[in-house]
DNA sequence: CTGAAAGCGCTAACAC
DNA sequence: GTGTTAGCGCTTTCAG
């Protein structure tokens, strides 16, 4: 900028204002130096406009995700990015794979950014550490999870509802004899779907006994389908709570021919669902809506802070395609 | 870090010091300056750091790609992200929907921010305005194309070499009607692959008269294959020259039930390859070592700038599961 | 071993 | 309209 200036005989101040498009510059002291910002290939440093300009924030968001390339988060993030994009910001984004320390980690590397905002997608960690940012003013919101303090608004959809819906749906195509596929409890919305899972059989009366957790790749989730239908004593229906379970368990059922004997409904939408026959059965989750709700809950408390925080929960619809509609035999 | 200092009496530089481990503090002062950080929540501003220290760079990447949401993307960023984070430098991602002003406008929101190095994998402008900033030492490693200008390294899979071994596996095959769907040839890599398919079909004597791209979307590929396949006249054999463009196709063809007869070779590996009957034979990418070659590529000439470009060209190999190996009836 | 002064690149506040 | 001064939060340089 000083080079600018310099070339141009103006002052720093100039430059500025005419890098910020403030009105009041002359015509022609304004073309002196946008000449010599293009002869010189000058970039503004954002770093420096944004630290001087506030001290806090950096027209920047970040975001914390369990994994990218799981196709749910990806579709979450570019839900958010698209909101976010509207509003000139960037993201920082990261993948903790769950674990505790490395969520910390990256959350701490973005408050050092002095990013405006945080979107968590991921954690099992309680996050207390962020109490001081909070009410430094950093707002968060947290996706599909329930964090464990109460420190920001909350995007998710309706676990338990979801997970009701495909339970009933079994029951009411005369199954009795459901296993559960679910992924690690550590996770929010596994436990809601679980908990979801059994209280609608205890209402049917209906035992429990293949309460299969911890599952979370489609390759344990293969596995365990596959030596659970192998028994004599199997069930008639598969309800796999999440994508990668039901990826897994379809691949165990066409493996072992019996897909169109074992009734299947699966929680998020797959795209294989579509493709094999039998079609799947699946509670959709929209993970780009959740992405751009979360990005406008955050830009509404950058805009005015101070109100309680808010609480959107999105309810799903069973989509039947025919693998839940099959009948006990 | 100014009330730190006040709260434990010392100087802003004996905070530093401890902020940033330096050995020479005594212990009863890096004590009490610990303490007065702890009580009073503080986390420096890594922008004012890094600003101070280099005045460009602040351990931070930018990563343009086309989609997020696209699977092979978001493999690739993980890929990039776990390189990253060994060297503990933190990403900015955008996606660009191949839309060149986009692409200028997240590349140069990067460089504004001072970001270390640039990964590109989406790139339809020239960047020729990236010249100045290579220059000025920001290296950029292009993923998956063939820039413009020669600024940086370039990794990317041999799309000619795997799309001629796609084809060639179809003509071993008895088949002399292959049809090609890719989608835009904005993109390098559709273009290559082509290219490809072009040439081999040349040398083998055969017409070419399906030659269909601009296939975006899994729902143009699926309508395309729909509209070519329900001819009288139609091809024996279809090579699918993109993740998006195979799903489409192999929907249409079980819409058809034509998949036992029709024989398909897709480029990149698909979730679905395993799942449907027939299994699909596919050319696969492996996006995430791509990502981990873009981040290697970045931090080996941040470490030692200098040497000329370097180009890594990935080879596939083909994965013969079933659909391609069909016999023309 | 510790601190005071200067300055990274830029803009707010106040001159002229 | 334009320039000067101060300072964002931190680190470098150089005294003590």
């Amino acid at each position: 900028m000083r080079d600018v200036a310099n070339a141009a005989g103006v002052s720093l101040k100039t430059v500025s204002r005419v890098v910020n498009n403030e009105a009041s510059v002359t015509a022609g002291l304004e073309q002196r130096v946008r000449s010599a910002i293009r002869a010189l290939g000058y970039q503004p440093d954002d770093r420096a406009r944004y630290l001087r300009r506030a001290a806090t924030g950096s027209r920047s968001l970040g975001f914390v995700q369990t994994d990218v390339a799981n196709p749910f988060f990806a579709a979450m993030f570019r839900g958010l990015e698209d909101v976010v994009r509207a509003e000139g910001f960037l993201v920082f984004a990261g993948s903790s794979d769950a674990d505790p320390d490395r969520e910390e980690e990256l959350v701490r590397a973005f408050i050092a950014r002095r990013v405006d905002g945080l979107v968590i997608a991921s954690a099992r960690s309680d996050l207390s550490f962020l109490a001081a940012e909070v009410e430094h003013g950093t707002p968060l919101v947290f996706v599909d999870l329930e964090p464990a303090i109460d420190l920001g608004d909350v995007v998710r959809t309706d676990h338990y509802g979801g997970a009701a819906m495909a339970t009933r749906h079994l029951l009411e195509h005369g199954h009795r004899r459901i296993a559960f596929l679910g992924d690690s409890p550590m996770f929010f919305s596994a436990r809601e779907r679980r908990r979801a899972f059994v209280d609608v059989m205890a209402e049917a009366g209906c035992p429990t006994p293949w309460l299969l957790t911890d599952l979370t790749t489609p390759e344990e989730s293969e596995a365990a389908a596959h030596e659970l239908l192998n028994r004599a004593d199997r069930p008639t229906a598969l309800f796999t709570a999440q994508n990668f379970v039901t990826i897994g368990a379809v691949k165990a059922m066409h493996g072992l021919g019996v897909q169109h004997e074992i009734a299947l409904v699966g929680f998020d939408d797959v795209d294989i669902a579509e493709l094999v026959e039998p079609k799947l059965t699946v509670v959709p989750q929209d993970p780009g809506a959740l992405g751009r709700l979360a990005g406008e809950r955050l830009f509404a408390r950058l805009a005015s802070t101070g109100r309680p925080f808010e609480r959107t929960v999105l309810e799903s619809k069973l989509i039947p395609r025919g693998s839940g509609e099959i009948r006990p035999s």
